[in-house]
DNA sequence: TAAATTTCCATGATATCCCATAATGTGGCA
DNA sequence: TGCCACATTATGGGATATCATGGAAATTTA
């Protein structure tokens, strides 16, 4: 069914800095994790540079590992590819979940995004992002007003139809 | 799972020269290296000419393998072809890990980088880099101003997208 | 034989594993 | 529709393994 990442969530960080995953994102990375059986616990990648800056984003394996391809066919020793990796790879993490369902965020991961001990999650697709609470609101008002303030051609619902091809 | 170099640690490097490599990389290593068996210590190559000279590069043996593939399609005798050997056969040399996950950096290699008591391991996807941790932050800051400076239609994450499929 | 390497051992700090429990959700069934 | 039995989920605590790092002993090299 290719399941994609949906809905928000709030979750306690403990003194360990562990979190559980929502359940749901939980059979998303499965899915998404080509290792993944039965008895084991899948692997995924944090991602914590971005362009943002203030929220870590959770990737599947594969698909990072589409992202990764086509970085690969990049030149070599090229200025941009040396950009993506420094994005992508370098400031990125592998994580597995445990067998409860968590994965820890260590203390630079938290110091990152600023988390204290709640962390939210939010479903974005083929991603999924984690944020310190406030931010995240803040997050939210701030696209909401965004939006608002678009002239109707300026509507990305709208736009989404032009897209189809 | 075919690991890649993922993430950034800093070390110390002690009076003689050791530095434990991240233990991430660690399962890098092992994987890349054909020979390594559970009872040895994986063998990478690390290559300190390299295109900017200011840190060094360490391959996985199969990574450095498929670069030592690519400069022997070039034309035997050619000008290109000897630079780049020099660069990648010439300055570099094989390490193996210790049994603890170190490695030891000669005066030589601390030299090239100016590495005195840390050392910066940045993951780059197939290989991964050693840096002086300030010039480390350096060269962030140089990569992000590049990047920030960008027009819209030299974003490599948008030329990502462009090579899709 | 002095200096430089390599090997072996030691230890505090992290991170991981294993078990426990409360809360929540799910389905069946009367 | 209301309730119970069971599975899944969210969270915490303690034991155990791995990691990062330093120092001493053994070995090599010049």
């Amino acid at each position: 069914m290719t399941r994609r990442f949906r809905g928000e969530s709030l979750h306690k960080v403990d003194t360990k800095g562990r979190v559980s995953v929502p359940a749901a994102f939980r059979r998303v990375l499965e899915e998404g994790d080509p290792d993944f059986t039965g008895g084991s616990f899948p692997n995924f990648v944090i991602v914590y540079g971005g362009v943002r800056g203030n929220c870590l984003e959770g990737y599947t394996i594969s698909a990072i590992t589409k992202v990764d391809k086509l970085i690969s066919k990049m030149p070599r020793f090229s200025r941009d590819r040396e950009i993506l990796e420094r994005f992508i790879n370098t400031q990125s993490t592998y994580m597995q979940l445990d067998e409860t369902g968590r994965i820890v965020l260590s203390l630079k991961l938290k110091e990152k995004i600023g988390i204290k001990d709640e962390a939210l999650f939010a479903g974005m697709g083929e991603k999924f992002q984690i944020w310190e609470p406030k931010n995240y609101q803040n997050e939210v008002d701030d696209l909401d007003l965004a939006f608002k303030n678009l002239s109707e051609d300026e509507n990305p619902f709208l736009k989404l139809d032009q897209l189809q091809d």
